[in-house]
DNA sequence: TCAGATCCGAACACGCGTGTTATCCTTGCT
DNA sequence: AGCAAGGATAACACGCGTGTTCGGATCTGA
């Protein structure tokens, strides 16, 4: 095959996550094939959005476990830290599944992504229960302040408003310290 | 009018925010008005849209008057606070324009949205003026801060993760103190 | 009671995206 | 050279959502 299925969902996720309405020959012209092999490869529009959501939740898997958060002998803050110098490359890939609502009904992707909350929030609380997090935040928030905080950068750094290299560094610090002077 | 425009576009704001998908047939339903009348307010699909994303800005523009942003007499952090507040009961209209790509290329939608953007950004100056925001962080990255958190936890809210009273207040402590143990 | 306005239901044309099929062409392998 | 596999191009059917039209029902004020 001349161009790979990875090489697909790469390109379809860059296609739909700049315009989620655009059509399938929109994604084949994009990655460099004809419309008919696309549907080779995914026999629906359905199928390619779930592999690419599937896709998307495949790496932040693999980030997590490369950032060793579920590692209770690390240093939680530490973990997360990592963990977001590796979740910024994923920014497309995450405003995706942030934005395709249609995905919202699928129980599997849910259960998926539910873990993977879980995942951080327990981090979370690991780091309360070792007084490196304020105890007096619910853990859960703390969990989606900083994926939020994550889109964010992520964001800002697609337009251009902040530098690549600050993303990561910018969630972590206001995160943890804030941006109100002490 | 049996049902006034206003009540249309709440309707279709909860409709479209939920599914961006939806049809118009969907809207109307959910509005309890016939298609065609539908269509005797908003002309096409488009004009709906637009007419969703005007409404979610003014809304703003009025949120950022009542809080006194642009004041440069009030206590700048304070009258953030204050947006803060007003801005939750919006979270579903921001919640659209956010995910809404199809505003993109709109100029005037865009400039006007710049246009709040600096409203903001120009009142975190004048925190870090004040020494109330550290002013080694862009203006801008705080800026950008404030509003994913506060969608952040309208997004709790609607989760059910987190109470309505509480999610100003988390956005507040969040963004100024930090997450962190002193 | 009449006139005007407003809404509704039904029907229609139209465009467009999806998914399928058939035919041709290229590439690689033996 | 001959064969098999996989891709491209083109054409088609089909469903669906949009936008329009029209006739009839309902309500309102004169």
């Amino acid at each position: 095959m001349t161009v790979s299925t990875d090489a697909i969902l790469e390109t379809a996720t860059r296609v739909l996550a700049a315009s989620p309405t655009a059509t399938l020959a929109d994604v084949a012209r994009a990655a460099g094939i004809s419309r008919t092999t696309l549907f080779t490869r995914f026999a629906t529009r359905e199928e390619l959005l779930l592999a690419l959501a599937a896709d998307a939740i495949d790496r932040t898997d693999a980030a997590i476990l490369a950032a060793g958060i579920s590692d209770t002998s690390r240093d939680p803050v530490v973990a997360l830290a990592d963990l977001t110098e590796t979740m910024m490359p994923l920014g497309a890939r995450l405003g995706y599944l942030l934005r395709e609502r249609s995905l919202d009904d699928n129980e599997e992707l849910q259960e998926r992504w539910s873990r993977i909350d879980r995942t951080i929030t327990d981090a979370v609380r690991r780091a309360q229960a070792a007084d490196r997090v304020r105890a007096d935040l619910p853990a859960l928030w703390v969990a989606d302040a900083w994926f939020w905080l994550v889109v964010a950068a992520w964001e800002g750094v697609e337009a251009g408003r902040i530098a690549p290299v600050d993303g990561a560094r910018l969630v972590i610090t206001t995160l943890l310290d804030g941006t109100g002077s002490r």
